[in-house]
DNA sequence: GCATATTTGTCGTCTAGGTGACAATGCCTG
DNA sequence: CAGGCATTGTCACCTAGACGACAAATATGC
């Protein structure tokens, strides 16, 4: 494997360090959907949250749980990247959230009591904090300030859905990919790229076969394939040891505003 | 126009007895989705929050915002119906949201800032709470509990927008439609219907063109009317007084599971 | 009650993209 | 280092559903 994402040493001092809000791709702001939580808590906040937390280690395709589980814990991701995704009826795979480091997840599905409604997987080796339910929602009770980041951050993630929902209604797959691709830049800007950037280069710093990518934006795997050949001889993107270089941001850019072309 | 969803004479009385707890759409629960902000909230949390509020009085079609304005209130709906979508850059409308009666809706924005991200138009005429930001932030904070049961309607918008995503990436447009008719017959089941059911139907107790369905599911209008009409023909469904009734629920289940006919 | 606008229903026609089938390449593991 | 598995690339074929263009039926405003 490349070195692409590779979990830092110390998971703490990458999460400490990350900062996305400068970055925009046009509209959204990514990192804002991606926002750090951890790194946005208090010192004291992250403390009184950690200490009721177990450490897992999880190995590249490693379960972390699956649709229909009982599991109640939240996560919080200390390295790595988890995927979660949705199978159909029909077997078809839909990746709804990539969870990258800082960032929790399987909260949304607290408030439901009953049973997870995707699957988690680790798309790399993966470090996880784990947090049980009672001890979280006691955490949030007593910490107001963090409850609103919370909420911040849920409404981030409904926001974010919705651009993807519209997009998947209205777009063709060569500008769904054009999307994906700026904002997995965006997200993945925090983390210098392997091979370094020519000036003006976004890195999309993230580990993606075609079939991720199909599984993202509701195509399917050929099609990926073409169109990104298609864009490659175009000169838009890039591939640099194993992953996409956009070579021309506001290419990619006029291709989301003119929409289908 | 038919009596359908009358907003009624005195929408809090309407507020307070609904209650859609017990109908199940098979997985989700829509009226989790559709969660009743207002009336979950105690006497006292409810008049904490609405003595701040402004009184808004939309007829049909009148626009509450639209992408870009600044306006940042949070808006409950009293009574009537509010269409939240969002128009792509080739001009087509994607219907994100319907809130109904006792929802809260706008607040995934707050947190953002800057300027809404989608329009929002009355469905029909609608009477709705308006709450400034600031005020609304100041009640979550100093009502703990009200500020967990917001995390629990974004959680629950988080895991509906989740599953139609899905829907829309995996399934053709009749699953889609059969999906949709069974989550607004739960969500609208609280409202009885204007000319009754018979043993075992579902009301589709909402007013909606083949138009709005198309821009709910992503799909051509002249395809909905056909698939619509395709499913009247197999006896799935009945047009009753402009509006459907499912005639055999677990017909239109069915085609759930089994995924893509 | 009339005129206009909206909604429904039904045609062909056309194409983006799904599907299956392979070969070629690269990568990981024993 | 060899065998196996995952990934990429590229076909040819096919179909769900988009699109445009109507006519008919309804609703709505004046």
């Amino acid at each position: 494997m490349s070195d692409i994402s590779r979990p830092a040493a110390d998971p703490f001092s990458d999460i400490m360090t990350h900062d996305f809000s400068s970055i925009d791709d046009g509209g959204d702001t990514w990192s804002d959907a991606h926002a750090n939580f951890l790194s946005s808590l208090s010192q004291e906040e992250t403390q009184d949250l950690l200490k009721c937390s177990r450490r897992l280690d999880l190995k590249s395709r490693d379960l972390l749980f699956r649709a229909g589980d009982r599991s109640n814990d939240v996560y919080i991701v200390a390295g790595g990247c988890i995927r979660l995704f949705q199978v159909s009826t029909t077997g078809k795979e839909t990746i709804l959230w990539f969870s990258f480091v800082g960032e929790i997840f399987g909260m949304a599905e607290l408030w439901r009591g009953n049973s997870r409604q995707i699957h988690a997987v680790a798309n790399e080796a993966t470090q996880i904090y784990s947090i049980r339910r009672r001890d979280f929602t006691d955490f949030l009770g007593t910490h107001p300030e963090a409850a609103m980041k919370a909420i911040g951050i849920l409404s981030a993630r409904v926001r974010s859905l919705g651009h993807i929902l519209v997009g998947l209604a209205s777009d063709n797959v060569e500008t769904r990919i054009a999307r994906l691709l700026i904002r997995f830049a965006a997200v993945s800007s925090g983390m210098r790229c392997c091979s370094g950037t020519t000036e003006g280069e976004l890195c999309v710093n993230v580990r993606l076969t075609h079939q991720d990518i199909a599984n993202l934006i509701g195509a399917s795997r050929q099609t990926v394939t073409t169109t990104l050949a298609h864009l490659r001889k175009r000169g838009a993107v890039r591939m640099v040891n194993h992953h996409i270089h956009i070579v021309r941001p506001d290419h990619l850019r006029r291709l989301l505003e003119l929409g289908a072309a």
